[in-house]
DNA sequence: GTAATACCTAAACCTGACTTTAGGTCAAGG
DNA sequence: CCTTGACCTAAAGTCAGGTTTAGGTATTAC
């Protein structure tokens, strides 16, 4: 069993952090002595999964959802598993879109190089979007599909 | 020249945005006739830039910058180009972030599908991390990289 | 015995990107 | 004449995810 304080640097978390975690429900099983918290395995491992499913792009308010269906037990395992499902669909079109952003940031950084090399932006300009070299003429109508 | 009525209509965006938008400094050269924003082609093209520069993940400030760079004229090219490489820098490693993120995911799913194939986790939790299977080890291993 | 720590709470504050509200001007329509 | 609608401003509100502050308790250190 860890204080807040040890958790915090186990995790190079604010302890602050970690009080507003439990505030928002993330450590349904969290215990306390004398008004003290204690963290025991349960809230290590959840941290861990926290971590991680902030990497995902999920909300506190899911996590929350999330961590309440771990104590509810193996009755939750197609709600837990469908949450993911979902969540990998919508990161892998955010992952799309930011592909497409960076094939715009790919294009920009192309035209100010020929910008920069002509003095101005009159050439690189009537190049758009019919007349573009074949290295990049790919990487601009893709930044541009809808 | 358009109203700002006008031009919320073309992009599909509230008239306050734009008001916004202009209160931020992102239309350096807007004309008004007694008062009412007048929107040119130059505002329009503008706004186009900042859809893009919004979808790569650039804050309203950078973005100003921006606008303010290009009404300055050829010799902040370098600037402007610099701008986008570094925003390109980071996508990238935002995207690879968010693909280990992915591959967190992918193997949750596996994870619940096991489990509910088993009515718990004991057989599955064992198989962590040295025992899985072919098929899921390297995802895994990808996920939890650092 | 008092000062420094580590813990606790509730509540206020912060940032970014907007949105909403309250109050005002002006032109056209009935 | 007066209401409707499009425009304007400044200022306050919203949301997420924390952080900071103010005030209190309990243990340890000198």
């Amino acid at each position: 069993m860890y204080t807040i304080g040890q958790v915090a640097d186990m995790f190079g978390l604010p302890v602050s952090t970690l009080r507003y975690y439990d505030k928002q429900g993330l450590f349904p099983e969290l215990e306390r002595t004398s008004g003290i918290r204690r963290f025991g395995d349960t809230e290590l491992e959840a941290l861990r999964v926290i971590e991680c499913l902030k990497k995902a792009g999920m909300e506190i308010k899911d996590i929350r959802l999330f961590m309440e269906w771990c104590a509810e037990g193996p009755s939750t395992y197609p709600k837990r598993k469908a949450m993911f499902e979902e969540r990998k669909a919508h990161m892998e079109s955010e992952i799309a879109n930011m592909n497409r952003a960076l094939d715009m940031l790919r294009f920009k950084c192309w035209y100010y190089e020929q910008a920069i090399q002509d003095g101005n932006e009159d050439r690189v300009k009537a190049l758009i979007p019919d007349n573009l070299p074949e290295e990049i003429k790919e990487i601009y109508e893709n930044a541009h599909a809808r």
